[in-house]
DNA sequence: CAAACTACTACACGATCGTATAGTCAAGAG
DNA sequence: CTCTTGACTATACGATCGTGTAGTAGTTTG
């Protein structure tokens, strides 16, 4: 997970599991015994160092948060885009972002909060726009949660293009077609006043 | 739910009890027991209905799955998009979504066949569109798993717009933002160009 | 040197899980 | 009438869960 060196203490190793396997399994099916496993360590450490299952998840949300923000800084390139919205589109924060909607999903303040304050950034960004959306805050809301929700498929959208959206080519793959989808309309004018004709209708 | 009057067996009932449960708290983490408490009746009933809970969570893939379709072939109006797409802008199939969707995190065949079908009409589609995307079967599927995707973040999007998206007012909000982003362009021809430059020097 | 602290393991606890079994009750068949 | 069948409940089982407790080894501190 590209981490500092000296981040491979027994509470490092334990924390790096326990995001693994909430993601794979979500975060009640993951055990503190497996956990522990997969780390390397009995259960009675991840005890020792987190207290319990509740506090050792907070300290994984909160670690990939800050690493998620962490990362966005550095990759923050000629006043370009919000630091959250670069980092969503980095490979080394995929595992993360996983991870965070996962905890969201099953009610996380820290992911949440995070999530708002992407909503929040793109909020800012989307009234730059040069068409504004006639909802700024629902578009911005929306688009997030797009940007964020792609990931908990990503099973399902590797098995859809063949390859892993983790590999490097899947990964280009996955991101091209993103800009795609924010470049080219996917309806055409018709169709939308025809589907907006029928939305109000019903 | 909407469903026929006569489908209010305690198997239906159980059904559908499992599909709510499942969803808000995860498959693993919802017990047979709070199902058949939520269903009342006794949680013998439903291994007697069922056999087993993994073979209730299929009936519930296979029932989503089914409901999904036939709403969709309900709604399709003069030769317009297809019946997948169709279904998942009603407000009717959000639960039903938002249930397939965690049941798809957690490995569920029929869900993920349901998103493949989806991912394959896309493709068809997308080949109608005035500008086609270079990666026809990318660009399906992450706009596949964009528009399943959003509903996992139900709760989140709420908050951030200040409306259940379940609410009338709150899903029209949704589905005009999600409109806007298929119309309006996100990013500038100049941020795209800058943002695939950068891509390619990493 | 002794005391204290930290990282760590082993093991036992109550609770809850999915599952299994036995039995009750009502309706229909012969 | 008896017999069968299906819907349904009550209860018990082994396994696994999160958690609690006791204890060891090594280092630090006074």
């Amino acid at each position: 997970m590209d981490r500092p060196a000296d981040d491979l203490t027994a509470r490092a190793r334990i924390r790096d599991a326990a995001i693994n396997l909430f993601t794979e399994r979500g975060i009640e099916a993951a055990s503190i015994r497996d956990i522990a496993a997969e780390a390397g360590v009995s259960s009675g450490l991840v005890r020792h160092h987190f207290g319990s299952k509740q506090a050792l998840r907070e300290a994984c949300d909160q670690y990939a948060k800050e690493r998620m923000l962490q990362i966005g800084e550095e990759l923050v390139f000629q006043g370009g885009a919000a630091r959250t919205d670069v980092a969503t589109m980095h490979p080394v924060t995929l595992p993360l972002q996983t991870y965070l909607v996962r905890s969201m999903m099953d009610g996380s303040d820290t992911a949440t909060a995070l999530f708002l304050e992407m909503v929040d950034a793109g909020e800012d960004f989307t009234k730059t726009l040069p068409r504004e959306p006639s909802d700024v805050r629902a578009y911005a809301a929306v688009l997030a949660a797009m940007k964020m929700g792609v990931f908990v498929l990503r099973d399902q959208v590797s098995e859809a293009i063949g390859e892993d959206i983790a590999s490097p080519t899947g990964y280009a793959r996955l991101t091209k077609a993103m800009l795609d989808i924010f470049t080219i309309p996917v309806m055409t004018p018709e169709q939308l006043e025809q589907l907006q004709k029928y939305s109000e209708e019903h």
